[in-house]
RNA sequence: CGGGCUGUAGUAUACCGGUAGUACGCAUGCAUGGGGUGCAUGUAGACCGGGUUCGAUUCCCGGCAGCCCGACCA
């Protein structure tokens, strides 16, 4: 598209309440606009790069389940029928459709937090001959926790976006071969966004859900709230919280000898078992015709944590860098001077790409060029294509790699072609 | 939820017990045209409530909001 028509600006200075480095430079680049503490407006750019990340978790999670989209204002029943009602304390509630509380006493529903207590239901309502299992189910939407205290920009907040993967199976064992194959869903997901290196499954307790140990994909981020203990030999990391010696026993490890990073937890997988099948009585019949409960597991990544990883991850000190695959744009041409032939260059460029299907962001304002390169830097295109009176007399566009800063002249056809492979 | 800090144009900030100055932005014009260019003109502001005071944006109290530390957190 053309930048003259693209709805925000950049800007040179971040609000003064924003300290993390996602929120200041989604702010200054205007993918993001701050409403209150942890709610944060998508604006167009943030919005594209929200729905590729968005569409690379569906398309692992379609190879292993199916999407559905579950309430995320539900009624209050579902939610007694686990206890959770007065377990977890950063659900939203509501007395009514319109009157938001957050007493405990007073509810009658409950603002999306996780969706345990609908999915049962629906699964129950449809499977329940042993010939039906196993099977999944997964939805991605807006999920609302009161958090204490919202942080961090786009990685803590009060409302943000979440993937949930439900699977149910006759059995344990079945659950755990279906587990396995999650986490390799899960590894691609993350090589997908470009955080897969820095990415660790990790051992983590399971919380209310489970008595054994959970599994958190880790990256490994400054930013991050958590701290782990990583065995990269064995390419496996443990969540500080279950760095004891008797773990230390039971798992035949050194935790001294790890290295300690601090990560984000941007994925989370757990082993319900009969957890949630046992309280809502969702039973199938085996064989014999006997009642069995359900084995479920639930498989959880958050794609505007996600984001907001990518972003503390991979930008610098000019701005955004986003991996290919995310970006919102996959190139950026920036033309300079105010002379026609320039100008007629730039446009027969940007509609030979724009008819071969390459999304192309082409800053066609007249702007100075060094304000033109610094709001290309902020915006953090994969690659910044510029075409001036210097490129059109050398016969070849500048190409500039953003991530790495390589820089390269390409004519038409080369551009084309590496724009075609990227 | 405890503790701390902070609320001044759209943004970033300064000063002040006698109602505010700068920069960016925005608007207009001229110049300029490869790293947020220069000049000129214009535009726009004290979170809310109460108290002290002749007078409060400034001091005090309360509220609200934001940020940070901790607690919490699938």
């Amino acid at each position: 598209m053309r930048q003259s028509q693209l709805f925000t600006k950049t800007r040179r200075e971040a609000p003064s309440d924003e300290v993390s480095k996602n929120a200041q430079l989604l702010i200054r680049a205007g993918y993001i606009h701050k409403e209150m503490a942890g709610v944060y407006s998508y604006l167009p750019l943030g919005l594209k790069v929200l729905n590729k990340i968005e569409n690379i978790i569906r398309k692992e999670m379609d190879k292993i389940g199916r999407e559905i989209l579950m309430p995320s204002l539900s009624l209050q029943d579902p939610w007694k029928q686990t206890g959770r009602l007065d377990t977890v304390d950063v659900l939203m509630r509501t007395v009514g459709a319109n009157e938001l509380s957050l007493a405990k006493s007073d509810v009658s529903y409950v603002l999306n937090y996780s969706h345990e207590e609908i999915v049962t239901p629906i699964a129950q309502d449809h499977r329940q001959s042993y010939k039906d299992f196993p099977f999944a189910l997964y939805q991605i939407q807006t999920k609302f926790r009161n958090e204490a205290r919202a942080k961090s920009g786009i990685l803590r907040g009060r409302e943000f976006r979440m993937k949930d993967l439900y699977s149910f199976h006759c059995d344990e064992e079945d659950l755990l071969a279906y587990y396995e194959k999650a986490k390799e869903s899960y590894r691609a997901v993350f090589d997908g966004v470009g955080i897969g290196k820095d990415t660790f499954i990790t051992l983590a307790s399971g919380g209310d859900f489970t008595t054994g140990f959970s599994h958190e994909f880790q990256t490994v981020c400054e930013a991050g709230e958590d701290t782990i203990y990583l065995d990269r030999a064995n390419n496996i990391a443990y969540n500080k919280e279950v760095v004891t010696e008797e773990n230390a026993k039971k798992l035949s490890v050194d935790f001294d000898s790890m290295e300690q990073v601090k990560a984000c937890e941007v994925g989370n997988i757990f082993p319900l078992n009969i957890k949630f099948s046992k309280a809502f009585n969702y039973t199938y019949k085996n064989e014999k015709g006997e009642d069995q409960l359900v084995y479920m597991g639930c498989y959880g990544i958050g794609p505007s944590r996600v984001m907001g990883i990518i972003v503390e991850k991979l930008s610098d000190d000019k701005g955004l860098v986003w991996p290919k695959s995310v970006a919102p744009f996959a190139a950026h041409i920036v033309s300079l001077g105010d002379s026609e032939e320039v100008k007629k260059e730039a446009e027969e460029l940007y509609s030979t790409l724009v008819a071969q299907g390459v999304a192309v962001l082409w800053d066609d304002t007249d702007r100075r060029a060094g304000e033109k390169f610094a709001d290309s830097d902020l915006l953090g295109l994969p690659l910044r294509v510029v075409v001036s009176e210097k490129t059109l007399a050398a016969g070849a566009y500048e190409c500039v790699e953003r991530a790495s800063g390589t820089t390269t002249q390409k004519t038409q056809s080369e551009l084309t072609d590496y724009l075609a492979h990227a």
